[in-house]
DNA sequence: GCGATACGGATGTATATACATCTAATGTGA
DNA sequence: TCACATTAGATGTATATACATCCGTATCGC
């Protein structure tokens, strides 16, 4: 591992190997990290349009025409019309529900196995830095 | 921008957050963080197979095979093979050093664009806790 | 009401990323 | 030395991601 100047290179690096933690557990369920947070989102939120998942996970709006569009091949989201004929509305079907409970687990032991690995301090304050900084990074 | 439960999608969402920065910048350049990482790499170890690149990146080496190759249709590193005859060798070449100059200043002011955003207090505590997760996760 | 403008998503294209699997070259043990 | 295991990278395939651009719908000013 050497040692990286940029900020932006660490960052990434960083999220390369948790992502690994995370997708490795996910996988058996059959999904990735990115899928099983649209599920919860949309098991939070109950509906949503795609304009407000792009605002709530700072994701470009065409990213999440793809990947709802294969949640939707999996028979996990549903779609209709709003009351704006542009927008579309998206919710989680029975078996995307399913999924998800079904996944829980697994994302819960990769969460444990991270949080183990960091230790309590170590986990609270990444927490804490994240969340700061990405506040502050939106300004930038 | 939606209270995410999960550790490892805000650590995404902050990636997200981060890389727009230094992509919108160093797109002026006519590339984007990650080859930008992987030449100033290059320049400073001379010359590195891929396993060692995959090593300091902890990044997939299929991975690297796909951006190294584009690197290399830009003109920017040149490939030998070594004395084991399954390893390849890549260094920078001329235009490639010439490439990373002329990028660096929009690195840099993404950079600064960043740290200003964050302040010095959270751009140090940002730099040490990734570094510090970083190490951490490894051995998750 | 109508024309200009803005907005929500979709599509085309390109890079980033990883896993499964393949090939070629190297190492190893009897 | 020869068979088997291991290693370095490449290829096939799939998802994640974003920008430029397009289409259809809504809104706003007059």
């Amino acid at each position: 591992m050497f040692d990286l100047p940029c900020a932006c290179q660490n960052l990434r690096r960083l999220t390369r190997v948790v992502t690994r933690i995370y997708d490795q557990e996910l996988r058996k369920a059959g999904l990735e990290i990115t899928q099983f947070g649209l599920l919860t989102a949309l098991a939070a939120t109950g509906e949503a349009n795609q304009k407000r998942l792009s605002a709530g996970f700072v994701m470009d709006s065409t990213t999440l025409t793809r990947t709802l569009g294969l949640l939707r091949k999996q028979g996990w989201v549903q779609v209709e019309r709003g009351k704006d004929r542009r927008e579309r509305l998206f919710r989680l079907t029975r078996a995307g529900q399913r999924q998800m409970e079904d996944a829980q687990p697994y994302w819960q032991r990769a969460e444990v196995r991270l949080r183990q690995a960091l230790g309590d301090e170590g986990w609270k304050s990444m927490k804490e830095t994240v969340a700061r900084v990405t506040e502050a990074g939106m300004a930038a």
